[in-house]
RNA sequence: GGGCUUAUGGUCUAGCGGUUAUGACGUCGCCUUCACAUGGCGGAGGUCGCCGGUUCAAAUCCGGCUAAGCCCA
């Protein structure tokens, strides 16, 4: 028996402990049982966790519980993602430093204690989540042991020939100083100011051209009018352009205009892209400015001059403005003109512009040489293994599709930055032959690490040590590979490769799914995983994203220590899958109100039966328990569909609506006229002990630790099993429709007569004084077979009588309601005519069923309606509504619902 | 600007061709009832974002618009 009180928080804590030590969660290499094996994103150790995160673990928690209890052998690792910029952003951040400050090794010691110190708060966190993470079979990113799998991939890779370097223009942080992924840039809206400049013609003008708009004569000659966010970017203009369709194209096109304050000649083009609404119609375009112009360089095979070096400082071809900064160079230039009258003037305008998603610093574009990975080439057989797995939700496959079709570039893996993992190569100084590290050796840090030969091979020149580090998403995007031990032990990567199930939240598709399943298959020739899961975003409060800079970070922690972790847990089951979901405190609380009800209506069961011993099936169960088991079953195959399809939203919500209003509301209030009066103990017995147990069952991957504090106290000896979790998932037991027939019967009549006290103001335990229950044959059987349970719980005299047939009432026809679900189907256009009459005739019509007892097509005045004497009841084509009145017994009132009357005194006996 | 998703009583949400729209929170009323008043029963509260189309019939399907979220340009 269980204490009276629920001590959440004792129980869970007491719980996390012990499951920690009884290790109920370890994946076990030498079972033969069928795998479940879990893609864990590996979370990035910049922070501990917030409800988001915390939201997304718990549904991957629940997937490997309920296959646990499916007899799977679960595989769900422990692990972190840990290199890359956004840790080397807080370090630096936090010593106020630039990592160039101190030495390389020492600067990525400082990362990495900073890495392990979130790593220590979030395994507590996930402890605290009760997530059923397995630390046998851990991993974090940055391990040599990690890195070393990346960097073999890296070697295959380049093997087949698909790593290349090249000079190309990257997305280039200037502060961060290293090239960026498409992925790593994200968009700020901006305030800037629009210069309308003036680019002067070479060659002389006719005066006519000055009536355009745009165009413009003074002292010196005539120019156009260009409207120019960034002057800085003038000394690498290449050409201006015009759409085609406007007026003064006929005059401009070919014509040569000098840039202003560089008297740099370019020439005029036409190009349907330009929008000759925006400015003044006429756009320089410069290499490069933005991504759109690195359109023009390809479409007009224009040379890569650049204007902004590395560090954000003007180039040679800049002049008198060369080394300065990006923003002092705006400022003199724009003063310059303004000086020499070249500027006209300048409009506010809101702008888009691209910034580095860690430091916010607006994305430059740089010509430098990078490693690339060929991944254009491959846009076909990521599509074909994308659509070889299930989404869910399906539609998140869209967005891949969307996101793959509208590739251009190649993935720029290499990055200026030091704590990640190295690429393990070496270059000649001499020729720029490329040394790989080989296999065997990896883990390398060619930083530290000595080459494999000493010299080059192929002439004999220096060997350098490649100083670049990968994109982080060349670590993650093996999660899958170093999961199923690729390249460390091929029996078992055959045993576990594909994984069952990549769990992610859909804002990184385009990264980290995209990657690996680009990585794996060029690797594998194999999709990485059978089964992507998407979760949703978790919205803070006021539904808008949660920022550390608004400061709406909600903090699961705290969330757990006002109202526990089963609690919080029953908020995260409530996000569906792949939609956004404000979190709301409210549906924590509405957690906590089901964890007291599950734990109320448990404890009730549990007095009832005896815990020794499983209990036998009966011979003959009583209809009440047929009738409650056949529903019990009916919900657990409805809810193992929905779990399968990692609907938890929707299967949490049948349990606890089986839970709250079908077994707590109807059967345990029914039961108790057994149990009170000592009746059908077998039956009750058998069907209280597996309904508890199936209900914990059903709870226990949302709430693993009230349902195994229940289970421990109740069932462990009977089930000699130590723990929930490793017990088998509940089976229907038995579906019987003709009893659940009789049951629901049994539930109507029930709830009616208490809805009828409630309404009479009478206490529901009170004692009426009735007297008799009409209705049809087959009903009053049902009823009469369970007359002990009716009168008992609804405390009806004993002398009540259920009779078959109708009482002697009157019953008055109030209104005809048309059936459009028949109606409809068979007169199509005439539907409309005919409700309309019976909608308008109410009157006439019931006086023709008060006296005839029907209504037929000769009582429809539709001329497109045939006539016949056929019964419009009879069809079902109308429904009739009643008022029902006992004739001449004053102090009796009725309760009618379909064909039930039944017939009570208003006054109550004691 | 493009792709995907979402829009349902005060708040959140189910339904996703059949007209009487589900449930929760809140609110109002009633009931100490013997697992739970942290409970039970009942009431009020919605032209299902807006406009158009398809259909005998639209919250539901289609198109457009508006707003929000994610991703991209």
């Amino acid at each position: 028996m269980t204490s009276n009180a629920y001590d959440q928080k004792q129980i869970e804590k007491k719980w996390q402990k012990q499951w920690e030590e009884t290790k109920v969660y370890h994946f076990n290499f030498e079972d033969d049982r069928e795998i479940f094996s879990i893609d864990v994103p590996p979370r990035y150790a910049s922070g501990p966790l917030h409800a988001g995160h915390a939201v997304h673990y718990t549904h991957i928690d629940f997937a490997a519980r309920y296959k646990r209890m499916r007899g799977y052998n679960v595989f769900f690792p422990l692990c972190f993602d840990v290199n890359g910029i956004p840790i080397e952003e807080r370090v630096e951040r936090r010593l106020n430093i630039t990592r160039k400050d101190i030495d390389r090794h020492e600067f990525t010691k400082l990362c990495s204690e900073f890495a392990n110190k979130n790593i220590k708060t979030m395994i507590e966190q996930f402890q605290i989540l009760g997530e059923s993470m397995d630390p046998s079979v851990y991993y974090q990113t940055d391990a040599k042991y990690y890195r070393r799998i990346t960097q073999i991939s890296f070697i295959e890779l380049f093997k087949k020939d698909l790593i290349y370097k090249g000079k190309f223009p990257v997305n280039w942080c200037p502060r961060c100083m290293t090239a960026m992924a498409d992925a790593e840039v994200t968009y700020k809206d901006n305030k800037t100011k629009l210069n309308i400049i003036k680019f002067y013609f070479k060659e002389e003008q006719s005066d006519n051209i000055t009536k355009f708009p745009g165009i413009g004569k003074d002292n010196i000659g005539v120019y156009i009018e260009i409207a120019t966010t960034r002057p800085e970017m003038l000394p690498s203009c290449q050409i201006v352009a015009i759409n085609p369709s406007d007026e003064r194209a006929p005059w401009l096109v070919d014509q040569i205009v000098k840039v202003p304050v560089f008297e740099k000649e370019v020439k005029i083009i036409e190009d349907d892209v330009v929008d000759p609404e925006f400015g003044t119609g006429l756009v320089m375009i410069c290499t490069i400015g933005d991504k759109e112009d690195l359109n023009w360089v390809f479409k007009y095979k224009l040379p890569l001059e650049m204007s902004i070096n590395e560090e954000g400082k003007m180039t040679e071809i800049c002049g008198p403005y060369k080394g300065m900064t990006i923003k002092d160079a705006k400022q003199t230039i724009i003063q310059d003109m303004k000086q020499n009258n070249l500027l006209i003037k300048q409009f506010d305008l809101d702008q888009n512009v691209g910034v580095c998603w860690r430091c916010k610093t607006p994305v430059e574009f740089i010509n430098a040489k990078q490693w690339f990975l060929k991944t254009t080439d491959f846009k076909e057989m990521v599509l074909k293994s994308s659509n070889d797995m299930n989404w869910y939700p399906e539609f998140m496959k869209i967005r891949l599709e969307e996101w793959v079709n509208s590739l251009e570039w190649d993935w720029v893996i290499s990055r200026q930055r030091y704590f990640a993992t190295p690429i393990p190569i070496w270059e000649c100084g001499e020729c720029g032959e490329v040394v790989l590290a080989r296999i065997e050796d990896c883990y390398v840090d060619p930083t530290i690490d000595k080459p494999p030969v000493a010299v080059c091979q192929k002439c004999g020149g220096d060997l350098v040590a490649c100083e670049d580090v990968f994109d982080t998403w060349m670590d993650s995007s093996v999660s899958p590979l170093y999961n199923t031990f690729w390249q460390r032990d091929n029996e078992k990567f055959k045993k576990l490769y594909p994984m069952s199930v990549r769990p992610q939240a859909h804002d990184i598709i385009r990264t980290w799914a995209f990657y690996t399943i680009l990585r794996c298959n060029l690797l594998t020739n194999n999709k990485p995983f059978e089964n992507i899961m998407m979760g949703g975003f978790i919205l803070s409060e006021d539904g808008t994203p949660m920022h550390a800079s608004i400061g709406n970070v909600i903090d699961p922690i705290e969330i757990i220590n006002k109202y526990g972790t089963d609690a919080f847990r029953c908020y995260a089951a409530s996000c569906s899958l792949g939609e956004d979901n404000a979190f709301r405190e409210k549906d924590v609380i509405r957690g906590k109100k089901l964890l007291r009800k599950l734990w109320n209506v448990i404890q009730f069961m549990a007095q009832n039966i005896s815990l020794d011993q499983i209990p036998e099936k009966p011979e003959t169960l009583t209809m009440l328990d047929t009738w409650i088991l056949s529903k019990y079953g009916l919900m657990i195959e409805k809810v193992t569909k929905q779990m399968d399809v990692y609907d938890y939203a929707a299967a949490m919500k049948q349990i606890e609506y089986f839970l709250w209003h079908e077994l707590a509301d109807h059967y345990l209030e029914l039961v108790k006229a057994y149990t009170y009066n000592d009746k059908e103990k077998e039956s009750i017995q058998f069907t209280l002990y597996n309904l508890g147990l199936g209900m914990l069952k059903l709870f226990s991957p949302f709430f693993p630790h009230i349902t195994e504090e229940l289970f421990d106290h109740l069932f462990k000896q009977s089930e000699q099993l130590k723990s929930i979790h490793i017990s088998p998932w509940p089976k229907s037991i038995i579906i019987d429709n003709e009893k659940m027939k009789s049951g629901e019967c049994v539930k109507q009549y029930v709830s009616e007569v208490r809805s009828f006290k409630s309404q009479q103001k009478i206490a529901l335990n009170a004692a009426l004084e009735s007297t008799k229950t009409y209705a049809p044959k087959e009903i009053i059987k049902h009823l009469k077979e369970q007359s002990f349970l009716i009168t008992e719980t609804l405390k009806l005299p004993k002398n009540h009588q259920f009779i078959e047939g109708k009482p002697d009432v009157e019953e008055i026809v109030k209104e005809i309601i048309p059936n459009y679900a028949m109606i409809g189907p068979r007169f199509k256009n005439e539907s409309k005519q005919l409700i309309k009459y019976i909608k308008e005739h109410q009157k006439e019509l019931i006086n023709i069923i008060e006296q005839s007892n029907d209504l037929t097509w000769n009582d429809i005045q539709v001329e497109s309606i045939e006539k016949s004497d056929e019964s419009l009841i009879n069809q079902g084509l109308i429904t009739l509504k009643m008022e029902t009145q006992v004739k001449g017994e004053d102090k009796q009132r009725i309760i009618t619902f379909d064909d039930f009357y039944i017939l009570v005194s208003s006054e109550v006996v004691s």
